[in-house]
DNA sequence: AAGATCACTTCAGTTCTTCTTCAGGTTCAC
DNA sequence: GTGAACCTGAAGAAGAACTGAAGTGATCTT
């Protein structure tokens, strides 16, 4: 699966590349329109992230320019919050979908897995780990049969760490995947939703799958608690 | 895999350096700012770790051209704590992850092998040295089949011993690769640790994997005691 | 429009573990 | 034998993580 990235800010760039060659994906970046095109257009991407703002030539025109050359490679297209420009106006230049800035890393896979499942066959979404399963599609959690019912940032910290059960995931990972490139508040907010998905999770199972190492990070019990 | 080290501390960069070749590493260093850009360009490196404070050029600028001219080498920089330079800017210029400085060797290893395992199948991370056996993704060790429960110091002791089992390890070796390069306390602290170890991976087991080479270091028993 | 609800976040006090120091004992090489 | 090197247990300092409660803003209900 290869993916390119069209977006000046780098720190994005660098950050959405990571996450998604952490998750087996191909990744190319242009840093401008015009490099963005001209990648689009000679290389084979299975889908392309497009940034609105760009130096040299703006999204909607590269997209523009794409699907007039017949290149209908799925697109999903970034947008500012304050958008000067409408997200309407993104899907009518032949965006397959859209992402207001600033998102997470979680939210962009999401809809990246959702743009790649109408094109595709479906990658294999659910996830397990021991007796507890999450299907991001459905947004729903299971322990069990018993279904739980987590909020969307509980269901994201979960998934993170179950996408890698097992492995230690430190408290600054979970930051980058879970919240807002933008977000600079306090880092103990990740303490706080081990909190929340432990009593919900753990608690009334009498378990403990989320084991803490301290100094490390935390680390979800491949086999369930 | 190839490491560039552009870092104008002579020490800093010897102790990475040393500690990355015994891994397998291959490892290149500059020591000033233009000779990283350089090397950088010409060179094909899985990794480049770029310290801010240069000569001549500083890491951002370094950073910032990698990038400019399409080249998304993964970089760790190096930040210095009362940040004249912020973390945020690292990242901004494009670099993938940062470390503030003074850190120990064990915890830039750590961060390096998060970079690399996005890229491709991760390297053979496990460690085995006899019955012993330790895994730095998933932070667990074992002697046999039982596991052992080490705190963050005590892994990394062990890890820096079995990295170089049969070998006789120094004292300021252990020091230099554990604790941080600006580490200024009782170097009686490794003995410490030693004991702690020896504890919980020799005691229970009635064998004595940990040897103590007199005026010259330690060693761990190749065939795990 | 006011009120209620909910999710998210911040805060501050508490608890707990880990790290480090210290002081005295032991062992070994010379 | 003697001194340096090493070992060891205890204790306190430092630091991480836990936790409940309260504030904030958005959305839904009435």
């Amino acid at each position: 699966m290869r993916v390119l990235i069209v977006e000046d800010d780098k720190k994005v760039a660098a950050i959405v590349r990571r996450g998604l060659e952490t998750e087996g994906f191909g990744v190319d970046v242009a840093l401008n329109g015009p490099d963005g095109l001209w990648m689009a257009t000679e290389g084979s991407y299975d889908v392309i992230v497009l940034d609105i703002m760009l130096p040299g030539m703006n999204g909607f025109k590269v997209c523009a320019n794409l699907r007039e050359a017949g290149n209908w490679t799925p697109i999903l297209m970034l947008t500012a919050k304050d958008g000067e420009y409408d997200h309407a106006e993104a899907l009518d230049t032949g965006a397959d979908d859209y992402l207001t800035k600033p998102f997470s890393f979680v939210v962009l896979r999401a809809r990246l897995r959702a743009l790649l499942r109408r094109t595709g066959p479906s990658p294999s979404v659910e996830c397990r780990v021991g007796d507890l399963s999450i299907n991001p599609i459905t947004h729903r959690c299971f322990r069990g049969e018993t279904e739980i019912t987590l909020t969307a940032r509980e269901f994201s910290v979960l998934e993170c760490l179950m996408r890698r059960a097992g492995e230690i995931v430190t408290k600054s990972e979970i930051l980058d995947n879970v919240w807002d490139f933008a977000f600079d508040g306090d880092p103990n907010i990740v303490e706080v939703y081990i909190r929340h998905l432990r009593r919900k999770i753990d608690e009334p199972f009498e378990r403990r799958a989320i084991e803490t190492i301290r100094r490390a990070g935390y680390r979800l019990d491949p086999n369930g608690g």
